[in-house]
DNA sequence: CAGGATCCTATTGGATACTG
DNA sequence: CAGTATCCAATAGGATCCTG
């Protein structure tokens, strides 16, 4: 890698924080990130497929954000029909640890939700204990 | 905790993930949290003085919603003037992972990010290692 | 101190139709 | 197949002022 600022120029420890929901904020991205952490490598219809009601509108902007921010890599074969491969790359699979989490966390948690799926976010819990 | 339903109503792998990410999404939620889990029990402003640059409506806001989805708690103490206690419920600390992952991906990857912090955006990566 | 109430803008997200 | 291009609605987010 070219250039490599050491300076953490002065960050509030919540700072770091901030820094990686920005990249992975968006209804679907971490969707997205964990299926081709999964299956490895994906086209634009497969994870379309996966997704579900996802738009596709909304699948190639996430996809271009990713791809911008270098956790995706999109590869495109010079054929017709067009065919377009994505994939992690190297700093997109750091992310593992927060995928796996995330999906340890939804499965763990995932009775919570309404049936309708998340559509109806989560109830209004009791769970009255503090600290 | 009163009822449990032990369906998962048929979700797809990705579901988990989204649910997760519902309720942590929010440009804020994430480093209230992280705060919460490294101090235990913090007061309103004391969480606006670390987070700094969150205006209160939208602390307020933040806080609200984490509370609705159980992730925290509040403790009010009736005098005056005021004084309000936040913490992480169980089901917040059930978050330690990930906030821990968000965390560590943060501080390793931080130097990508401008100098302005968060605000500009990463930069455009020109990592082209692919699969 | 810990907010509530308003107002306003920006960004996100979605529906639909079209294309190389 | 893998997108663009428009248009539009909803939500998130922010600035400012007020209050028990």
């Amino acid at each position: 890698m070219a250039k490599t600022l050491h300076s953490r120029f002065d960050c509030t420890p919540g700072c770091s924080v901030e820094a990686a929901v920005s990249l992975i904020s968006g209804k679907w991205k971490c969707v997205v990130l964990w299926y081709l952490l999964e299956e490895g490598t994906l086209r634009f219809n497969e994870l379309r497929r996966r997704i579900e009601n996802i738009t596709q509108r909304m699948l190639t902007n996430q996809l271009r954000e990713l791809e911008i921010d270098g956790l995706i890599h999109r590869e495109v074969y010079a054929q017709v029909p067009p065919k377009v491969e994505y994939s992690l790359t190297q700093r997109g699979r750091e992310l593992t640890p927060i995928l796996m989490a995330l999906k340890a966390w939804g499965d763990a948690h995932i009775d919570l939700f309404g049936k309708d799926g998340i559509a109806g976010k989560p109830y209004a819990v009791a769970a009255d204990e503090g600290a």
